[in-house]
RNA sequence: ACGGGUGUGGUGUAGCCUGGUAUCACUUUAGCUUGCCAAGCUAAGAACUCGGGUUCAAAUCCCGGCACCCGUACCA
């Protein structure tokens, strides 16, 4: 389906901005810039903090999930198992006619059964004896050439080990998980976030923050017990509506409770993260009526993945995936458990213990031992965990040790009846990841907040996402006003207010400047406060002014930045 | 990655065809002025994407790199 366009900003008007006020440009341009790498100026840099800010205050304080922090080079076998190694290797091939380039793989899947696994040599010989030919000309293809997206490096300056810079922010959420279940009490469910870059060396960077081989991440990671999935709060924002499309549907405006029961989204929690989405999102600035979930084709759906919903915004570039929120199975944590032998597992206990009784056998060591020697233990081991009904103890048990059949003679072991009071079970949790592409939020809070009168551009941020709260401004650099300013900007700023103290140039000229900066309020001292010690505050949006005393203006200040109190609501 | 287009102060541009000291506006800075919404005056600062070639001389012509935009592909 094609993008509409209509009632979008123009990208080239967001960029000029940006770069004009200092909110991202490209990177390294005095030596000729590097595609796909961008830097976030002054304003840029505090309004990203801002963003996280307000994902935190939701994700960590609301939601109380807990932070972590780890290292973005990662030895391979971290991406042996979560599967990116393979994932993001592809092999490529080129048409020698008409120069496009395809999947190699892709070309196959109508004639092979699993050509996503297929080595080089295995993809060159399948598409010789198929004799596929470019689906575009039927040109001649090239030979497979591998495309790896990840950035890899070498841990170790002389004969190193492998590692690579991660491509997500997940992976250490799992990995870690037997550390944070024990700090989580050992109770589900529970969620984990982590902020930080990731990095993939995308094939064709483009859209300016967009799409970027470094970029930022906000990812959480919450576990379930697979047989208990809810979430605490469900119930509170389940007749919320949020903009559905789903996979074979129309778009629809659906309450949770709906979209639950009828099977749009697969179970509570899916559906609750995704209302905090909505809630962050819109809190950020953006336009409610550009958003909506978009859920994954089944197609384009990894084969574990229950379920799973994109927040697309419509921005100047059309619809902008910004995140990305799936219930992944149990699939990362097995992929852990199966390539570390890690116990990354949680202990389900049953309300009420359960006895049973059962038949086991009790190797006996001090036997298997002489007779057995080194092989004596993995004999003792592979005995207790065999099936024993119907056995005879007067019997030798025959075992098959790597294909070698070795008899157990009956003096070796026991056969008892036990008792056992099992409390629980051991499982491995299911996940729901919402994961968030802070670059792209950034950038559609630019594109929703960008408003044009004429040439008088003002950029409409939300006071909590604004890098300035507050313009400081003498009415005249002069007579006394300045020095009155400066001293309302050194004690707005002693609160932890982020203020911008500008004498310069007419006073139209410096709301201008703020109100381009995104700059929601300004503060004016004129000649008037001599007199009666009030200054004027005002309000970007509307540009209304209210006079307040000088007493009352840190109190009012700091609740107009934490958006406390309104600026209408000013006495 | 392929095809097409584009690259001139912080921003937007003129100049390129037809080679000869780079245009204009906004912005910025300093001063004057200005008593609440990009006013005015004076002055200043600031650019030919990079490398190579042709030429007495290259922003301009030729070749190559880099970056950006659009399409296809790729990717989430």
């Amino acid at each position: 389906m094609k993008p509409c366009y209509r009632d979008t900003m123009d990208p080239n008007i967001i960029l000029g901005l940006a770069k004009r006020r200092g909110f991202f440009f490209p990177s390294f341009e005095i030596y000729g810039g590097m595609a796909g790498l961008y830097d976030y100026g002054p304003l840029g840099s505090t309004m990203k903090t801002n963003i996280e800010s307000l994902w935190r205050n939701n994700y960590v304080m609301r939601e109380g999930m807990s932070e972590i922090f780890s290292p973005i080079i990662s030895p391979e076998d971290v991406f042996r198992a979560s599967g990116h190694l393979s994932e993001f290797t592809d092999f490529s091939v080129q048409c020698q006619k008409c120069n496009q380039a395809f999947r190699a793989d892709h070309l196959l899947e109508e004639v092979e059964d699993n050509p996503d696994a297929m080595s080089q040599d295995e993809l060159q010989e399948a598409m010789v004896k198929h004799g596929i030919k470019c689906p575009s000309c039927k040109g001649g293809l090239s030979e497979p050439v591998s495309v790896n997206l990840m950035f890899k490096t070498m841990v170790g300056p002389i004969g190193g080990r492998d590692g690579y810079m991660r491509p997500e922010t997940a992976q250490a959420m799992f990995f870690n998980f037997h550390l944070l279940y024990k700090f989580n009490r050992e109770k589900l469910p529970f969620g984990i976030v982590q902020l930080g870059k990731g990095f993939r060396n995308e094939i064709s960077p483009r859209q300016s923050i967009t799409r970027v081989r470094e970029f930022n991440m906000m990812e959480a990671e919450v576990f379930f017990d697979p047989s208990n999935k809810v979430w605490p709060g469900f119930d509170e924002v389940s007749s919320k509506t949020l903009r559905l499309l789903p996979d074979g549907a129309d778009e629809q405006d659906i309450t949770l409770r709906d979209a639950v029961d009828k099977g749009i989204i697969a179970n509570e929690p899916l559906a609750y993260f995704m209302h905090l989405t909505q809630h962050i999102l819109t809190s950020a600035g953006l336009d409610s009526k550009k958003l909506r979930f978009r859920q994954h084709l089944k197609t384009e759906m990894a084969h574990y993945a229950e379920d799973c919903w994109d927040c697309e915004a419509m921005t100047g570039y059309g619809w902008l995936e910004l995140v990305g929120i799936a219930d992944r199975g149990c699939y990362d944590l097995q992929s852990h458990i199966d390539e570390s032998g890690a116990e990354l597992t949680a202990f389900i206990r049953f309300p009420e213990p359960i006895e049973m009784e059962a038949t086991i056998i009790v190797p006996n060591l001090s036997a298997l031992g002489p007779l057995f020697k080194g092989k004596a233990g993995a004999i003792a081991t592979k005995l207790s965990e065999m099936p024993c009904d119907g056995l005879d103890t007067a019997i030798p048990i025959v075992l098959d040790m790597d294909g070698e059949e070795v008899s157990i003679p009956p003096e070796c072991f026991t056969i008892s009846q036990e008792k056992k009071k099992v409390s629980g079970k051991r499982i491995v949790p299911h996940v729901i990841e919402p994961s968030y592409g802070l670059d792209r939020i950034f950038y559609t809070v630019m594109d929703h907040n960008y408003k044009e009168d004429g040439e008088y551009v003002t950029l409409g941020l939300p006071v909590t996402i604004a890098p300035i709260k507050f313009g400081v401004f003498p009415l005249m650099s002069k007579d006394g006003l300045d020095d009155m300013a400066s001293d309302i900007d050194k004690k707005l700023r002693q609160k932890g207010l982020l203020t911008y103290y500008d004498g310069s140039g007419t006073i139209g000229r410096r709301y201008a400047r703020m109100d381009e900066a995104g700059t929601p309020f300004c503060i004016t001292v004129d000649y008037e406060t001599k007199e009666d010690g009030c200054v004027t505050i005002r309000d970007r949006d509307t540009k209304d002014q209210k006079r307040v005393k000088m007493d009352d203006l840190e109190r009012i200040a700091i609740s107009l930045a934490d958006s406390s109190l309104a600026f209408e609501a000013i006495g």
